[in-house]
RNA sequence: GUCCCCAUCGUCUAGCCUGGCCCAGGACAUCGGCCUUUCACGCCGAAAACAGGGGUUCAAAUCCCCUUGGGGACGCCA
């Protein structure tokens, strides 16, 4: 049997990192065992799903690379397939319509939270309100007793009590299907063989086990991996900060430090910290997925990620940068220039948003001094040498780094100093700052002609004190 | 409250299934040092954990039980 994985989210928001871990474990598996990953919308809430919800998760998942074999299938377009099944198990008896109001039902829940209790359904309410033309949800009639057990690959059997499982809706009054019902359907026409999902479904497991067996479906595998939670321990939410995909996108994030990051989340292979795509797919299997909830750790992201941004090829990171550069008004292409100032800063940024916050001085012609190095670098004294420097770097026929830095040993010489006085009045007569890249490599990117003009500047400033 | 799941450094984890190689390994972060032209990168080093208690065993991080702690679920949400 050729394995079949799937992804399926609820089109209610963005997608979330959870998801997006959720998403990536099934299309490794699926890729791993060279089947198939189906991509579902379980859009069977009416009031909260949006359209705008799925553009923003397919745009998601494309980006990290997850691409699906089939789909997006919409649970909304498939309503037939639940009515149908649902029927099917009126017929046999094995469910029955609830005439039951939702109203009413949220009316008792909330008596019985106030009394300190727990609201449970009682059968014998099903007929109430019953009449020719009232509307009907239809509940799935649960064993009273027993136990249930279903089979995890990850945790092994799990037993449930069946007083604990009251007969719950599968069809609503608006002719959807109840989350589980829906999952029940899909996963078996779908024939998917293997489910990889979030803790929180390992409850509802049961209740699903009971809908396949009164349908006489064989139930796919179950793995339920544990959550995600934020730094207080608590599950992972937007009080924690951002949690989507998007906005680690927006910030400036690479999917595969994304992917790379969520999928040791859980799993790991061995001491291995850094993971391509391929290998992923090679080495992904459930054996290395692990039990226990994982605290989200943006360090370790940032890590990753300036690690991406080192190792990927400058021009690629180039590429990305443009868009960024368009925001801010620098209009640049993917040229050399760029390209020699992404292979720097890529050494010190730890997202593409530092790369574009941090190369304004190598596209203004007015660079600002801050008050800081002003004070600190731009005394009387360094004048002269300031003056050496610009007269020494005039004459140069070819601009390299070799020859500059000639220039620079002898100032050094003639002048008894060592680099690193000489370096930071350059620095902030360049860049305006005290952090920038090597100086050479800076007035390699800016040019002969841009230098001059700086250093020019910077001596008529500190004369002008 | 009831039910379910989980438990190794601050964090992600290896080791656990198939006890001894583990006075517990790696990574992020932290702290030192080196390199150095600033900031980084890189390199070297340090500190840092088997939740507690009972068993089983010659031997337990590894197997069993209890406690504690954490998480999740109790919807005509998914």
């Amino acid at each position: 049997m050729t394995v079949r994985t799937r992804f399926a989210p609820s089109p209610t928001g963005s997608l979330h990192i959870g998801g997006a871990r959720t998403a990536i474990f099934n299309c490794l598996f699926a890729r791993h065992a060279g089947g198939s990953f189906v991509l579902r919308i379980e859009d069977t809430d009416q009031t909260r799903s949006t359209q705008e919800s799925i553009d923003e998760i397919l745009d998601a998942m494309e980006w990290l690379g997850l691409n699906w074999d089939e789909g997006p299938f919409r649970q909304s377009e498939r309503l037939d397939i639940y009515r149908e099944h649902a029927e099917k198990l009126l017929e046999s008896g094995k469910a029955y319509r609830c005439f039951v109001t939702p109203e009413e039902l949220q009316d008792r829940r909330k008596e019985a939270q106030e009394r300190g209790g727990v609201f449970r359904y009682d059968r014998k309410w099903a007929e109430e309100n019953a009449g020719p033309d009232k509307p009907y949800a239809i509940r799935l009639l649960t064993p009273d007793e027993g136990t249930i057990e279903v089979d995890d690959a990850l945790r092994g059997k799990v037993s449930f009590e069946a007083t604990e499982i009251e007969d719950f809706v599968i069809l609503k009054m608006d002719g959807f299907p109840t989350y589980n019902f829906a999952v029940v359907i899909d996963d078996a026409t779908m024939e998917i063989t293997n489910v990889i999902r979030g803790d929180d479904h390992l409850i509802n497991t049961p209740r699903q086990a009971l809908i396949y067996g009164a349908l006489s479906l064989e139930m796919p595998q179950m793995a339920h991996v544990s959550m995600i939670l934020g730094p207080d321990g608590k599950r992972l939410s937007k009080r924690h900060g951002a949690t989507s995909v998007t906005d680690y996108r927006a910030e400036g994030y690479l999917p595969e430090a994304v992917v790379n990051y969520l999928v040791r989340l859980g799993w790991s292979f061995g001491d291995q910290e850094i993971f391509s795509l391929d290998e992923l797919v090679e080495k992904f299997t459930l054996d290395n997925v692990g039990k226990s909830a994982a605290v989200f750790n943006p360090e370790k992201l940032e890590w990753l990620n300036s690690h991406y941004l080192r190792s990927k090829p400058p021009e690629k990171i180039a590429g990305l940068l443009i868009p960024l550069l368009n925001e801010k008004g620098i209009h640049s292409e993917v040229d050399e220039k760029l390209v020699k100032i992404v292979r720097e800063l890529t050494q010190r940024a730890k997202t593409l948003n530092d790369i574009a916050d941090s190369l304004d001085y190598f596209y203004t012609d007015q660079i600002t001094y801050e008050d800081k190095a002003d004070n600190k670098f731009f005394k009387p004294e360094i004048l002269p040498v300031l003056e050496d420097i610009t007269q020494g770097l005039t004459s140069l026929e070819d601009f390299t780094i070799e020859n500059m830095k000639e220039v620079f040993e002898r100032v050094m010489a003639e002048r008894e100093l060592k680099l690193g006085k000489i370096a930071q009045p350059v620095r902030v007569a360049l860049t305006g700052g005290t952090v920038s890249p090597g100086i050479f490599e800076v007035m390699d990117i800016l040019g002969k002609d841009e230098v001059l003009d700086r250093l020019n500047k910077a001596v008529s400033h500190i004369s002008a004190k």
